[in-house]
DNA sequence: ACGATAATTAGATAAGCATCAAATTAGAAG
DNA sequence: CTTCTAATTTGATGCTTATCTAATTATCGT
């Protein structure tokens, strides 16, 4: 008996999840039939007047809201509303303390800060200066552009000579204005700079001994 | 006093509005907040963490849903909760019926369908095979390709000579098989080909008496 | 009239997601 | 084993929207 429990993660989580489960007309629908019964996937789209995938998709969400509970029957797969589940999401809505307590949606596509090995307050710098994988802007502060720019430094392989135009090209997948990046790359002695022919490569060891 | 007063519209409409108005963890927090005390938007947008911009966007969506009442004092503007519309709509989650009779969204980008001088099995056909202005499939069965070929054939403007490219490019706006397209108007004797020189032109008067 | 402050609107960007057609899986029944 | 059927998965497409910055509106105090 494979019984549904309340999943591991806190209920918070859960209850942003609940609301996006429901708010959309066709898995509205599809509460409201099985709330009267059990249906099939195929009743399900007939009623509906959508295809079998895209009420199978409606049902994936449901399911992950624990909304809906599942029985295999043959090849036909029979689904059933949680009418107690729904219930007590529904109640947890008028918790105004719990509601308040809740954490702003990790954005998944910061997620990559925290694979960075760094202290927690220079990760914080990251998350208020990019946008995903984009820079929003340089930092003033010498101290935050330093964060940044210590990080750039590491796309450049120690050893490896780059031309202007590569260092350009890397820098852009990362801000608009590559050549102030790059100034300030070679002014805080990150990179450095052959005189004549514009040769740029990693400087290993920063030079702050 | 403007005291705010269920909307004209019908309930089912407002019910998918409602929980899209709480699929979101930063208007959960303020529903959160604001159950606790008024706030304005400044103090909310501090709690959060947001900017104010952000924060009175999703005031608006609240406002939308009835679900927040606002009162001006000076230039700050104070937001409430409605915890009566809350609790009302929480309790209309668990209507089955009400549910199951709820209307498929109106997909905002078919309403020029509503436009044209056609019969509602007609339009029908225009539903069934567009995604917003792009035709989905050719229609198998002749009665609806016709429908479809007939709307095409007034692209084009009755004693103008299009060139076969300038054919193309209307027809390629709406499906990309603009030949397929281009051939059944011509079969169907809804456009005229010059024998020799690749020159199109409307049929105005349809050859079916 | 003039800043200064609070809030909203406009515009841009990027993420999320509803939907469909096509391909795939998996059970049932010959 | 093969074939049929129910359902899911995959991949693509286009709409919606959360968020930001910049610009605008509105109200107060001087």
């Amino acid at each position: 008996m494979s019984e549904v429990t309340p999943p591991g993660s806190a209920m918070p989580v859960v209850l942003e999840g609940f609301f996006k489960a429901l708010a959309d007309s066709s898995r509205l629908r599809i509460i409201g039939l099985l709330g009267m019964r059990p249906h099939n996937v195929g009743e399900l789209a007939q009623a509906l007047g959508l295809t079998e995938p895209t009420v199978s998709h409606h049902l994936a969400r449901l399911r992950e809201a624990w909304l809906v509970n599942l029985r295999a029957e043959g090849t036909t797969r029979i689904y059933s509303l949680r009418v107690d589940m729904l219930e007590t999401m529904l109640r947890h809505a008028l918790d105004f303390e719990e509601l308040a307590r809740l954490t702003p949606t990790p954005r998944p596509d910061m997620a990559w800060v925290n694979d960075l090995a760094l202290s927690e307050a220079d990760r914080k710098v990251f998350r208020d200066y990019f946008n995903g994988r984009r820079l929003k802007h340089i930092p003033t502060k010498q101290s935050k552009l330093l964060v940044i720019l210590r990080w750039l430094a590491e796309k450049f392989a120690p050893g490896v000579q780059y031309t202007e135009q590569e260092v350009n090209a890397i820098l852009k997948t990362v801000h608009p204005d590559y050549a102030r990046l790059r100034r300030e790359l070679v002014d805080f002695r990150l990179l450095a700079r052959e005189g004549g022919g514009g040769l740029y490569w990693r400087v290993v060891e920063p030079p702050d001994a």
